[in-house]
DNA sequence: CTAGATGCAAAGAGTTTGCACGAAG
DNA sequence: CTTCGTGCAAACTCTTTGCATCTAG
């Protein structure tokens, strides 16, 4: 039994040809993933999903941590495993083209906390500008 | 002739009350608002303008760069003055409050300039935790 | 078998567009 | 009076919900 379907069992999930497909896809991706780039990938590869099922799975999966939910200002919203290492990603205003980037946040977090009252334990944090090619 | 109808009509666009109020509501707002949330003031000021003109507006003053148009997660945007000091927001997980937030970033995008071939212009960057309150 | 997963249709929320009317300059 | 702004209706995109059917365990 494949890590997807071991994963699966193991939170009680069923194990269904979708949701090993979505985790697959999501697991090659190189970048975060909308519902329907999901979907019509999954359609190209003959596995036919409702987006219905896709958005069910998403949702049930960003609920348990097993994916984290990210936006970058598109008016929709991606989706990537969360057991990547912490990053953040760089986003080319021109082709859309998405990179992963590790920051070192230490200092970040720690000016925070005396600049503001609130428990933080969380951020989102997104960069935008021109990729090599479109420079 | 006060300060918003000298910038509209410096930038050539005509001075209408729904512009005015819009610009007064979000220069006295201590949070980013919703467009919902601009009708809905502006509907308690006795200013009834349509929610598509907010929106029109919106779009409008984002493409000449008075607004920034942001996102918290929640499914919608936010609009605040973009001539506010460049700052970022921690928003209360539990209750929604929003408060502005200045950091150093310096080391940040200094940094970022020797890990990405990226050319970067922008950055999204939010905090979420509990608020003094919600803790 | 039986609870959980899926498909289909429909509904919701947020936002945009077309077009005619209205008002600012 | 002419151009830009606005209202209304409708459309559009993304996402969620209800319910009947299907299937993994």
């Amino acid at each position: 039994m494949d890590a997807f379907s071991q994963f699966l069992k193991s939170k009680g999930y069923r194990i269904t040809k979708f949701r090993i497909a979505i985790l697959q896809l999501l697991h090659s991706s190189k970048t975060p993933l909308a519902a329907d780039e999901i979907k019509s990938n999954l359609d190209k590869q003959g596995v036919f999903a409702d987006l219905v099922t896709v958005y069910r799975f998403l949702n049930t999966f960003v609920d348990v941590g097993l994916l984290h939910k990210i936006e970058f200002g598109e008016g929709r919203y991606r989706y990537e495993l969360a057991s990547l290492p912490h990053h953040h990603h760089v986003v080319c205003d021109s082709c859309g083209d998405i990179e992963d980037i590790q920051i070192d946040e230490n200092e970040l977090t720690k000016k925070l906390k005396t600049k503001s009252r609130f428990k933080i334990d969380h951020h989102h944090l997104e960069f935008f500008g021109l990729c090599a090619n479109c420079q």
